[in-house]
DNA sequence: AGTTTGGTTCTTTTAATTCAGAACCAAAAG
DNA sequence: CTTTTGGTTCTGAATTAAAAGAACCAAACT
């Protein structure tokens, strides 16, 4: 059982609400939002559990989504048979930018929308190819974007060697 | 009552799916998608309501919030005492931008998140400033980019007078 | 004034999520 | 080989979300 201050447990609550709002399942929201706060960064599935006084099941299925999601590691230490998990700081950009292609990915069905529409709605239609053509742009300048981060972060890397 | 092409309600199919997965109720959804693949581009209530074959509350709830999320606009033509309901497609670019900004105000919890935490987790720390680091970036860049974007619509605004 | 049209709002029903509790299971320990 | 540990999996049960149906209402038409 993990001791949470008066602040842990409403930034936990916060978040998770968060959380929540943009579709994740409650359990879930609050293992991660337990990973973050909490003092010590690698829980067993045990601590979980008393911590967020939820079901066996509960946090089994939550966290096993999480680390299928790679929004969670599972790490074992050799000699104890418990796992631990720890939230998957690391991979968040790389989540963020596989969200972000998604929500682009959208534009495969406004092309074949465009395709099959009358061409009578010439307004109508060329509002349409302007919306294609600002989620091309997108696509194109957010990789560009993430490139750029790369290139910063490998530069500070350099330098502090 | 629409007629539709097999291929158009595949279509709306189709596109109601991603939207659901992406958190929608599947009326709206389906409406959305309807007013995007139909020949006539504003609907009446009574012919959405038909050609989905859904119920008039259900209708009317989806409607209201797709007009008051800009997502959708109502239409009335004097003299008709139907109002109209078209896809507002012109703001699809400013809706995209208030998603991804709601997306990224994470931030301001990761913050708070970060001041609460024991130093103690120095690894662990430093992926999470690394992290609010990151989407600050983003925030910038895609600002930047959303203006690269209308700065290019200008310039093809002018070219075409 | 009465009726029809074009919806809205409230209540009920249905369906889908989410969680808890118990049974279960494999690996390790005794 | 029996027991304990560290979970998983399989029912329900409870909550929540979505849709239907019916009652309602205001504006326009007769």
């Amino acid at each position: 059982m993990i001791e949470l201050s008066t602040e842990q447990l409403e930034i936990i609550q916060k978040m998770s609400v968060f959380q929540v709002r943009a579709g994740m399942p409650p359990t879930e929201a609050r293992i991660l939002a337990l990973l973050l706060v909490s003092d010590r960064t690698e829980l067993t599935f045990d601590e979980i559990r008393e911590t967020l006084s939820t079901s066996k099941s509960a946090v089994s299925t939550a966290l096993n989504t999480l680390v299928l999601r790679n929004k969670v590691e599972s790490i074992t230490i050799p000699g104890d048979r418990k796992r631990y998990f720890k939230h998957q700081l690391k991979n968040w950009n790389a989540n963020a930018k596989d969200g972000l292609e998604k929500l682009l990915s959208v534009n495969q069905l406004l092309k074949e929308i465009l395709a099959v529409r009358t061409s009578e709605t010439e307004d109508f239609n060329r509002d349409m190819r302007n919306v294609i053509a600002f989620i091309d742009f997108m696509q194109v300048e957010l990789v560009q974007v993430f490139e750029k981060w790369n290139n910063l972060q490998n530069k500070e890397n350099k330098e502090n060697n």
